[in-house]
DNA sequence: TCCAATTAAGACAATGATGTCTTATATTAG
DNA sequence: CTAATATAAGACATCATTGTCTTAATTGGA
């Protein structure tokens, strides 16, 4: 079960990874993309698009790299998986069809939509702020 | 957010378009492919796997086609889709780390677990027959 | 100024999921 | 038996995602 996309996964893990760091610390994609174990050139894609959704910035050169683009406790993960994966990431059919609470409901669609509000609420409610705390505090691993 | 594959999506809907009919009924792939927009070969070789799963059965000739192998109600939806997907579905880390659980938890897995868990009990509980009988009730659709 | 480090951008390849087609096999009806 | 109908099996094609590579642009420091 893929929840949200590869790009989506490592778009959090690098942003968890820089939220550890000091505020305003610009991280190198080469350090990330080594210490999560993430293709460089992949990742570099995927936090372009980041930077260029406003959630990240950039400084290229010397001393470069990607920094929070506002304080973490503004970013949510739902901000982050929507800007990989689209908007809609959370609107869909569970059986796959067309205009989900639109036309009739499918069979599922009572059953599903209640779990599927609650796993939004979650990715809206966890903040880079609130989940690098945890992270330190319980030494939680963001690579394998 | 593809909660599940597209091949599962068509099992369950040709699983639940068989259990709206009468018991024991054969009804052909064609006409399945027809009523639910989904492509005839590729629904056969999800069927197929279906029924060498032991979920379904099939009957081949003319007055042939696919029937539920056992009793309705004793037909979960995690049945299905772990049949098409395979069984560690929702077993997997929400980031994509390996071992989910067995190593050091990933910042997301307190939060997570709890979810996928309420989604997998929602598949396990929810039984052909129980869905069939909704759809009917409520006019619920199984195809766009 | 010049060099090293670093992101930006986009072409291109590899992979896996999805979809199509062809041939073989089995069953029923006449 | 024969013809019509239907699934079984597997080769093959298409597509979106994922991953790799090359070149350009920018920055800071020796
Ligand atoms: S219509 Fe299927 S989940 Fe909403
Ligand atoms: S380790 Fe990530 S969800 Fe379990």
């Amino acid at each position: 079960m893929a929840i949200i996309s590869k790009s989506s996964e490592y778009g959090l893990r690098a942003a968890l990874y820089i939220a550890a760091r000091p505020v305003g610390d610009y991280v190198s994609i080469g350090e990330m993309s080594q210490k999560l174990g993430i293709s460089f050139h992949f990742l570099t894609k995927i936090l372009q698009k980041l930077t260029q959704g406003g959630l990240l910035k950039s400084r290229r050169g010397a001393k470069g790299g990607i920094a929070l683009a506002k304080p973490a406790d503004t970013i949510s993960l739902l901000d982050i998986v929507e800007n990989v994966d689209g908007a809609d990431l959370f609107g869909g059919c569970i059986l796959g069809l067309v205009g989900c609470g639109v036309k009739r409901p499918c069979p599922l669609h009572q059953h599903w939509s209640r779990e599927r509000t609650r796993i939004e609420a979650m990715f809206r409610k966890m903040t880079l702020q609130r989940l690098a705390c945890e992270t330190a505090r319980n030494q939680l691993r963001l690579a394998d």
